[in-house]
Formats: C-alpha cells, sequence, structure tokens
RNA sequence: GCCCGCAUAGCUCAAUAGCAGAGUCGCCGACCGAUAAUCGGCAGACCGGGGUGCAAAUCCCCGUGUGGGCACCA
C-alpha cells in the first residue's frame, strides 16, 4: 500500500491496552510492600500537619464481604487523598476480636470446654480471620500499617479497657443492680441494644380478669389486662391503670355468663370483638384515679396485685390496664421500685421457668412453651376473657436468632444520665456528613437507658470485680488498677486460670474473696479505642479528625466511643464522622450481607470480584456511587464499570504512546500553543480545581465522574482525535507537534495524581510509564495553574462543539447516502450567524484540524447550519486529507504540502 | 403511629430557580495509523398531583415508592 506508512509518527508505548488487573496487581502489591511504600508515605509527610482517620475495627470474623470492602477502601481514599493533599495521614488498621459470635462458633464446635479452653480456642479463631481479612483488605489496595494494626486482644489494650474502667468506677458512673435486661436464652447472656434484632412475630395475646377484692366494687367487678406474653403471669405483681383515663365498668355476657369487667372507656368494643363479648351495659364510668390502691387477686396464684397508676399506660392496644411484672419490663420495673415492689423473675438462664413461679408443673419449662399451659390454666380457673394472635416486631438475639427476653438479673451498668448531657453537647461539636447523621445520633444518646456492661460470656475482657462473702462486690479503683497491671503482663487469661487465692493475693485484697466469670460488653472494648489507640499509637492523636464507618454505627461503635470518651474526656473522640450506606442488590434491592441468606447464590465476598475484575475496578465503583445512600452492587454495574475503565486506561495509554518521542528538555513558547492545546490545559485546570474539592470534601464520585468525563469526551473524542493528524504527520519538531506533546504531559502530569487514590494500582503503573523510579503516591496533588486557566478557550469551545454537531450531521447524511466513506472526504460550508464570524475568524487556520475536516468553507447566514458534499480534492496518501495542491509537486505527486515537507524533513 | 433521608435515560451520576448534561448499554454507520482499540449519528429521563415565581428537576404542600431511625411491644 502506501509508500510513506513508514514515516508517520505512530503512538508507541508499553503501557498495556489489556489491565490484567487479577495478575498485575498482586505484583505490584509485593513490589510496594517489599519497598515498604507505607512507611515511606509516612516518612516523606513526617512534618506536614497531621490528619487521622481511625478505623473502626471490624468484627474478626468471616471474609471481607463486599459491605466491609466499601467501607475499608472508602477509607483509602480518605488517607490516600489526604497523604497527596500534604497531610501526613497515618493509617493504623484494628480487629474487634472478643465477643459472642466468635464464642458461639468455638462452643458449637465443641462442646464442654473449659473457660481457659474457650478462650484459647477464641484466640485462635479470631487471630485466623484477622490474617484472612488483613490478606483481602491488603489486596483492595489500602495502604496502612498491616504488620502493626491493633487487636482488642491484645494485652496492652484489654489493660487499657481495664484501666477505663477503673477511671469509670472512680467517677461513680458504675453499678450494680438486679432489674431487668434483655437476654438472650440462645446466648444465655445479657444483650445489648445493639445485639437485639426486630424481627416480626406473631404471639398469643390474652385478656386475663382479675377480680376486685377491695374498694366499692370488690367481688363484683374483675379487672381485665391484656398481655401478649401469657408466661409472665407468674411474676405479675401489680396492675397499672393511667391516673386520667376514663375507665368503665362493664357489664359483658362472655361465654354465656354474665360478669362486670372494668377496663378503659376507649378499649371496650376493641375487647368486645376481640373475645367476642357482648357489652350488655356500662354501669359507670371512673377516672383511673379512683381505682389507685385497690387489689385484685391474682387468675391462678395466692396472692394479690395492686393497682397503681403509671404515665405509660397508652390506649392503643390492650384494655387500658396493664399487667406489671416487674422482672419482665423496663416499665413494669421502674414502677416497681416506685413501689417497692420485689423483683420476680422465675426464669433461668436457659429462659425455663424456676421453683420461684410457684407452678410445680411448669418448672424447667421454655418460658415460650409455657404460653399454652398457661392461658389453659387462665382457662381452667375462669380468667381467660379471650385470646387473639398478635403480630408485633419483636427483639430477638443477633446470633442464636432466638426470641429475647426481658429477666432482672445481677448486672452491672454504666449511669448514662451522668454523661448524657456532655455527650449531647460533643455531638454538637462534631461534624456530620450527611448533616442529618446529628439527628440519627442526638436521638439514640437521648433516649439510651443506661448500659448494662456485663456479659455471662468467657471471651471477653474479664469484669475485674472481686465479691465479699455476703457476695458483695468490691469496686475498687486501686484494685482494678492492680488487675490491669497483671493483665498488661500476663494477658487476660490470667483471670481464668489463676486461682481466687492467687488473684487475692496479686491484688492485695483480705483473703476469702472471691471472682466471678463476667466479661465485659464488647461495645466498651471497641468504644475505647480512642483511648487504647488513639492516645497510645504516637503517630496518632486525640480526637481523630475522622470516623467513617456505615450509617449503623450511629447506634454502635459511634456511640459507645462517644459515652466512653465523654466519660473518659468530656469530649467526644472525633471531630467529624462520615458515615455511608449498605451495599444493596440491585436485583433484589436487599442489603447484599443479608441477600446471603434464604437460598440467595450470589457470592458477596469481595475477593470474588477482585479475582474476577481486579481490586480497581472495585475502587472505581466504591468512587462511582454516591456513598451517603445505599450504594447498588450488581454484576451489570460491574460490566459498565469496566467499560469505563477501560475509556479511563486506553486514555493514559494513547497520552503515554503519544510522547514517546517528546523532548521535555525544549519545551514550546507559549506563542507555539494552538486553541485546542489551550483549551485542553484550560479543561485541565477545570478538572484539577473539581477533583482537589471533591476530595476535600469526601465526595469521590464527582472526582469520578469529573476524570470520566475529562478522559472520554474531552481527552478521547476531542483533544486526542484533533491532535492526531498533527502528532501522526507533522515533521516531528514542528511547533504545533511540540505543543501538543506539552500539553499532553502536562495533562498526564495531574491526571495520574488525580486518580491515585481512586485507582490505586492502574494510576502507579502508568505514572511508572511516565516518570520513572518514584511511585505516584508519594506525590502531591496537583494545584490549578493560573498560567493556564482560561474561561474564554472553554466557552469558544463550546460553540465550536455545537458547530461541529452540525457539521457531523451534515456529513453522516452524505455518508448515509453513500456519497462518501470517510469524513474526510466531505467538503463543508458552513453557515454561522454574525455573532460567530470573530471567533471562527480569529481560529480560520485551526479551524478544519478543529472539525477533523479536509476542507471548510465558512459562510455568514441568519442561522447556524452546515452542508456538506464530496470533495473534488484529491487524497493525501499519507495523511489521507484532501488537499488542492496534491499533485503538484513532482518529487511527491501524491503528498499534501504538509506532508511532503515532513517526508523531506524526515530523509535529511 | 411519629420522624429523617432518597427518588433524573435500561445502569451509574451531573445540572446558582434560567434550553435537563455526561458516560455506559442499545441501534446504525465510519475507520482499519489508539485495533480485544478509536470516531460519528440515532434513540432514551426529571415518581404522581397541587402551590409559589416571569421562570421550578431545583423552593413549599400532599401522595406513592424506597431506605433508615424512633415509638409501641417484651
Amino acid at each position: 500500500m502506501s509508500g510513506y506508512k513508514h514515516t508517520i509518527k505512530l503512538p508507541k508505548t508499553d503501557f498495556p491496552m489489556k489491565a490484567g488487573l487479577a495478575q498485575r496487581e498482586p505484583e505490584m502489591l509485593r513490589r510496594w510492600e517489599s519497598e515498604g511504600l507505607y512507611e515511606k508515605i509516612q516518612e516523606a509527610r513526617r512534618e506536614a500537619p497531621l490528619y487521622v482517620l481511625h478505623d473502626g475495627p471490624p468484627f474478626a470474623n468471616g471474609d471481607v464481604h463486599m459491605g466491609t470492602a466499601l467501607n475499608k477502601i472508602l477509607k483509602d481514599f480518605v488517607v490516600k487523598s489526604r497523604s497527596m493533599a500534604g497531610f501526613r495521614a497515618p493509617f493504623i488498621p484494628g480487629w474487634d476480636c472478643h465477643g459472642l459470635p466468635i464464642e458461639f462458633r468455638v462452643v458449637k464446635s465443641s462442646a464442654g470446654l473449659t473457660p481457659a479452653e474457650v478462650r484459647r480456642r477464641s484466640e485462635e479463631y479470631a487471630r485466623k480471620f484477622i490474617d484472612i481479612q488483613r490478606t483481602q483488605f491488603r489486596r483492595l489496595g489500602v495502604l496502612g500499617d498491616w504488620e502493626n494494626p491493633y487487636l482488642t486482644l491484645d494485652p496492652g489494650y484489654e489493660a487499657d479497657v481495664i484501666r477505663s474502667f477503673g477511671r469509670f468506677v472512680e467517677a461513680g458512673l458504675v453499678y450494680r443492680k438486679k432489674k431487668p435486661v434483655l437476654w438472650s436464652t440462645g446466648a444465655q447472656t445479657a444483650l445489648a441494644e445493639a445485639e437485639v434484632e426486630y424481627q416480626e412475630k406473631t404471639s398469643v395475646a390474652a385478656y386475663v380478669t382479675f377480680p376486685l377484692v377491695s374498694g366499692d366494687l370488690a367481688g363484683e367487678a374483675s379487672m381485665v389486662i391484656w398481655t401478649t406474653t401469657p408466661w409472665t403471669l407468674p411474676a405479675n405483681l401489680a396492675i397499672a391503670v393511667h391516673a386520667r383515663h376514663t375507665y368503665a365498668v362493664v357489664r359483658v355476657s362472655l361465654h354465656g355468663a354474665e360478669q362486670r369487667l372494668v377496663m378503659a372507656e376507649a378499649l371496650v368494643e376493641g375487647f368486645c370483638a376481640a373475645t367476642g363479648a357482648e357489652k350488655l351495659a356500662v354501669e359507670k364510668l371512673l377516672p383511673g384515679a379512683d381505682l389507685e390502691g385497690h387489689l385484685a387477686r391474682h387468675p391462678f396464684l395466692d396472692r394479690t396485685s395492686t393497682i397503681y397508676a403509671a404515665d405509660f399506660v397508652t390506649l392503643d392496644t390492650g384494655t387500658g390496664c396493664v399487667h406489671i411484672a416487674p422482672g419482665h419490663g423496663e416499665d413494669d420495673y421502674r414502677l416497681g421500685m416506685e413501689h417497692n415492689l420485689p423483683l420476680l423473675s422465675p426464669v433461668d438462664d436457659k429462659g425455663c421457668f424456676t421453683a420461684e413461679c410457684e407452678l410445680p408443673e411448669f418448672v424447667g419449662q421454655y418460658v415460650f412453651d409455657a404460653n399454652e399451659g398457661i392461658l389453659a390454666l387462665l382457662q381452667e380457673k375462669g380468667a381467660l376473657a379471650g385470646r387473639e394472635a398478635y403480630a408485633h416486631s419483636y427483639p430477638h438475639c443477633w446470633r442464636s436468632k432466638t426470641p429475647v427476653i426481658f429477666r432482672a438479673v445481677e448486672q452491672f451498668f454504666i449511669r448514662i444520665d451522668s454523661l448524657r448531657e456532655a455527650a449531647l453537647a460533643g455531638v454538637d461539636s462534631v461534624k456530620w456528613l450527611p448533616h442529618w447523621g446529628r439527628n440519627r445520633i442526638r436521638g439514640t444518646v437521648e433516649s439510651r437507658p443506661d448500659w448494662c456492661i456485663s456479659r455471662q460470656r468467657t471471651w471477653g475482657v474479664p469484669l475485674p470485680v472481686f465479691y465479699d462473702g455476703n457476695g458483695d462486690p468490691v469496686l475498687d479503683p486501686e484494685t482494678i488498677a492492680k488487675v490491669a497491671d497483671v493483665f498488661a503482663e500476663r494477658g487476660t487469661n490470667s483471670w481464668f486460670e489463676l486461682s481466687d487465692e492467687e488473684w487475692v493475693k496479686l491484688v492485695g485484697l483480705p483473703s476469702g474473696m472471691t471472682r466471678r466469670h463476667d466479661t465485659l460488653d464488647v461495645w466498651i472494648d471497641s468504644g475505647l479505642s480512642h483511648e487504647a489507640v488513639l492516645r497510645r499509637r504516637p503517630e496518632l492523636t486525640f480526637p481523630a479528625d475522622l470516623y467513617l464507618e456505615a450509617t449503623d454505627q450511629h447506634r454502635g461503635w459511634f456511640q459507645s466511643s462517644l459515652m466512653t470518651s465523654v466519660a473518659l474526656n468530656k469530649v467526644p473522640p472525633y471531630r467529624e464522622v462520615l458515615t455511608h450506606g449498605f451495599v444493596v442488590d440491585t436485583d433484589t434491592r436487599k442489603k447484599i450481607s443479608k441477600s446471603a441468606q434464604g437460598g440467595y447464590q450470589k457470592p458477596t465476598e469481595a475477593d470474588h470480584y477482585v479475582g474476577k475484575y481486579g481490586a480497581d475496578l472495585l475502587r472505581l465503583w466504591v468512587s462511582s456511587v454516591n456513598f451517603t445512600d445505599d450504594v447498588p452492587f450488581s454484576e451489570e454495574i460491574f460490566t459498565r464499570l469496566s467499560d469505563a475503565y477501560r475509556r479511563i486506561r486506553n486514555t493514559l495509554r494513547i497520552l503515554l504512546a503519544n510522547l514517546h518521542d517528546y523532548d521535555v528538555s525544549s519545551p514550546p513558547k507559549e506563542t507555539d500553543l494552538t486553541f485546542v492545546d489551550r483549551w485542553i490545559l484550560a479543561r485541565l485546570q477545570e478538572v484539577v480545581t473539581t477533583c482537589t474539592q471533591g476530595y476535600e470534601s469526601l465526595e469521590f464520585h464527582r472526582v469520578y465522574h469529573t476524570i470520566n468525563q475529562f478522559c472520554a469526551v474531552d481527552l478521547s473524542s476531542l483533544y486526542v482525535d484533533i491532535t492526531k493528524d498533527r502528532l501522526y504527520c507533522d515533521k516531528g519538531d514542528s511547533s504545533r507537534r511540540r505543543a501538543t506533546q506539552f500539553a499532553m504531559a502536562k495533562v498526564l502530569e495531574a491526571l495520574i495524581p488525580l486518580l491515585a487514590p481512586i485507582l490505586a494500582f492502574t494510576a502507579e503503573e502508568a505514572w511508572g510509564y511516565f516518570r520513572k523510579g518514584v511511585s505516584v503516591h508519594l506525590q502531591l496533588f496537583p494545584k490549578p495553574d493560573p498560567t493556564w486557566a482560561n474561561p474564554d478557550a472553554v466557552r469558544e469551545m463550546d460553540r465550536l462543539l455545537e458547530l461541529r454537531s452540525l457539521i457531523s450531521q451534515a456529513v453522516e447524511k452524505i455518508q448515509k447516502a453513500g456519497e462518501i466513506g470517510s469524513a474526510l472526504e466531505a467538503g463543508v460550508i458552513l453557515t454561522v450567524p454574525p455573532a460567530d464570524r470573530p471567533l471562527l475568524d480569529s481560529l480560520r487556520g485551526e479551524l478544519e484540524e478543529v472539525f477533523i475536516l479536509s476542507h471548510l468553507t465558512v459562510a455568514t447566514g441568519e442561522v447556524a447550519g452546515a452542508t456538506a458534499t464530496k470533495t473534488s480534492a484529491a487524497r493525501c496518501e499519507r495523511c489521507w486529507r484532501h488537499r488542492d495542491e496534491v499533485g503538484s509537486s513532482a518529487d511527491h505527486p501524491t503528498l499534501c504540502a504538509r506532508c511532503e515537507e515532513a517526508v523531506v524533513a524526515g530523509i535529511s
């Protein structure tokens, strides 16, 4: 074919078009790690202002799934971008190691283990998953001090937890009390609010009569209560009414017999509907206050229940007469305390009745199984006015999935009331992103009851409490401090391994004192990371600049950290809190962490997708979405993103390839820059500004979309396409060719670093071809360069693109008609309104190039328009443009003038 | 039951109250000198209903959908 093909300067690079991320990324990781990239970055920013993102510890259990990956990648965006913005941004990853989920696994796999053995195996289990997750996090390209993470099972960490506990005690924040707590019968321990999940459950609701035995109505009428937990009736000690609600003494016909019942007037109809009772007459109306103090006989036990007034009684459901079992409910408990009722809770750890229930036939029976028996008993005693199925959301243990019960047990608590005010003030001093996070946490802080911090489990930090001969606890800061010292040295296993005598001796208590095996709520562990990590690690500081977790941590870690920090420091441990939503499968609209349940087969582990698409694709996905909402995820999204990735990668590649013969040492004169060069550099400044601001404000999707747009439209479709001709066909040292290479170098110099926090691997790879030797992650972000800012050029280009669109349509028309093949065969007449003339005239020499046309004629008219015809000019064999002068040269009759010059220059 | 987010093209995202933009997908074509690439054309959207404004995707109200929180419930 063409004899001139070899004279063309085609792009040339070794930067591969095909990414091969799955293979290339691990190689790059090995290099980063062998070169100590993280340490190098820290060293390079040694004197820089500090920016601390404190890692919330994931639970050391299971593989890294897409949600965990999202979180860690976002954190890595922050750390990398802050580093490149000139901060020292250390990242110390951590793991939450104690707790029920792990102990559960261990105990399940082999029963009958000693506490020490449970702990040994739990630690082994936790460490195994720490290693697994660490490998997976690293594989995602997340940089940090992976060799020195913080673990809540480290003796030093545990000692700090104990010391902090000692300070809580010293501040008078800790008390022990027997009161109802959320109790998991499956896991046999108390639970925190955050450890229960609400599920729909259908319970049996019963209407139960309590004959009045005092007052005017004694022997005449019965109080009727409503309960969804008949099994708590043996613990009934009172009935609550609302003092200001109106109650009715109503004569009804029920099960063929007439009786008088007392209930809230407003609920009589509902009662009749539910029980089939027929209302015969309302004999009397009275305020609840009139019932106060009267006695009613328990339906099947030989005792009476007193009627009290309480504000929590509502008229939503039931009868307005509320069954009160102080051992089985929060409100019940408080009312019971108020009136000095005993705390009856005749249920054991497994949720089975104890002898205290006074019903021998029920002892040992699981309470939820006992409901029917209790109902039968009520029936037998004639006290069951009716029953109905009642669907409601009911709390379940997050681990054993069993319904939880309220049960009174001796537990340790932290007095939240002493902290609430300071915590709320602290909330207001923090910047919450998105802003509604403030309300979320305010709500939880305002309403949370005292914090039950003791757990009847073995895999945790021991509760450092000794008991005297009466079984009363010794809560003494000094003793606790001594325990902490022992833990720091010997680890917390010593609590389980040494005897009481040995311990008593170690901490200097009188002999005869004993220990128990309660542990601390794991939320205390992780909630104290600001103390055990931020304050301990020399490279960190208190408070952190940022905590960044999923939105569910408002109730969890954000809150536990806030509370412990307010207790110790009076202030929150963070200046700013950023939250993200959950990963949602677009096909099922379900949380991906939940979608694995119920026969759903799609993989949810990050590793699966890393292996299939590469870590940079996951990172690109994270950057592309608005993470403050739920984050959509599906295989289709990844396919789309692969295309976006390819586009960005190929853009980098063509830029690199066009610089193959660029001589950095002789930059062009500024006046050599043509319009498109000035324009692309102007656009670059806009991109730099938007992206650095996007990183600054943690809106990474702005960065993604800006860069995507810049690569796909400004660079690939326009600048690279337009300058192709001059780069390939001009003589090597033509001023406009050098100007373009200069601009392209400028673009790469800024673009690759801007991309680096997101496409950590690809940016590094590209940077390696651009500037040998130094990691892109050690670079600083570019700053907008006022030299190249040029809003006029951007505006002018926008107008040219509108005209270009008209031209393309005109050309397309004759292409479709079969008159021409390539657009370069067209001759175009562009008609523009007079207002456009100055612009077009000023660019006269460049228009054909900008529009990528062989021949353009500009005319003036009313409205803009374009017509295209097949050009009569001959085609230059070398550059394929049709030029009039082709054929006029004797030496090179098939070339245009420019190409002849280039060829001649190349030969000489 | 109450409160708070969110809702733009098949998908992911834009847009100071001022012609609703991109990318990708789809269809058609070009090119065969970015070639498992690249370029062009076509097609495609403001959840519904009211209100305020010269002008509303944007502000207000109601509704629907969706996600979350609280309350109820033990």
